[in-house]
DNA sequence: TATTGTTATACTCTATAACTATA
DNA sequence: TATAGTTATAGAGTATAACAATA
């Protein structure tokens, strides 16, 4: 393209001043984890596993045995909304649920072998996301932002 | 309390183990964006205003005369959801929309007295709750994480 | 009485298709 | 033909109340 030509179609966005938005890290870290679960959404499309149902696989596969309450704990889900996604996932064959003998008002949650599987496969492709995350921050602004995302939660 | 006393509820909540969650990045990035959407949304309650209904008078103000898609491409609101918040905020007449001389099919957006006032009633509640963020993190590393959190846009 | 898990339900958010009026 | 704004609607996500079974 010749330097004095124009370009045929500018998105000329360039007109609407953000910054007193952009200012805020609050605002940043919301439009990032929008952008994340976007992203997120899409390469988990073949494996159809949505981000709390990764979530959940994961916390079983490293908790065998985990209940429903203790899940939804740690998840920050309430009980009736975990149980929607338990039944999804229980329907598709990932997991599995075993009433306690100890106490048969608790479930018991285990992944099936279809359930390990297809875990496997997801922690690959999100392995690879988290890794062009982490390529954006330097080891030590990682570990700041780390330790600072964590210590928001206690506000 | 004594120091051999064991305190009466202790929500033992450590037999989980998250670590395999809490290293994503990702991860972190979307539980402080929800925490922070609690807080926002808990500072916000006599005001009345949602995050997306405050960025939008903030952009209004900042942007004179903005019009709607200005404003949806902005904040990534797609246009039938944008016009439902607008209408809102126009029934509690803290904005008002007027239709361009120069093109018919365009609406420009103002705040009005009462939106105006409203707006800085509820810039100094975000101010507060943006310091206790940046508090969090040192000077140096809000500018690491501000630079990341954009780059991050572009993954 | 309290807890685990469940059902039903409502409310909010987000996404899509189709339309109008204007250009 | 394309764009700004709108309507209607469906789907996903989230929140609340009430319940059964068990402790």
């Amino acid at each position: 393209m010749a330097a004095d030509e124009i370009p045929a179609s500018t998105e000329q966005e360039v007109l609407v001043d953000q910054s007193r938005l952009q200012r805020y890290l609050g605002y940043r870290i919301n439009r990032a984890s929008l952008h994340i679960r976007k992203l997120f959404a899409r390469r988990m499309a073949t494996l159809q596993l949505k981000a709390v149902e990764y979530s959940i696989l994961v916390l079983i596969d490293a908790n065998r045995g985990i209940n429903l309450r203790q899940l939804g704990d740690a998840l920050d889900v309430s009980p009736p909304n975990l149980v929607q996604v338990i039944d999804r996932l229980s329907k598709r064959k990932l997991l599995k649920r075993v009433r306690s003998r100890q106490d048969r008002r608790i479930q018991h949650i285990n992944l099936t072998a279809d359930g390990s599987a297809l875990l496997k496969q997801a922690a690959k492709a999100v392995a690879k996301l988290e890794d062009e995350i982490e390529q954006v921050f330097t080891a030590t602004e990682q570990k700041a932002l780390i330790r600072g995302l964590r210590d928001l939660l206690e506000l």
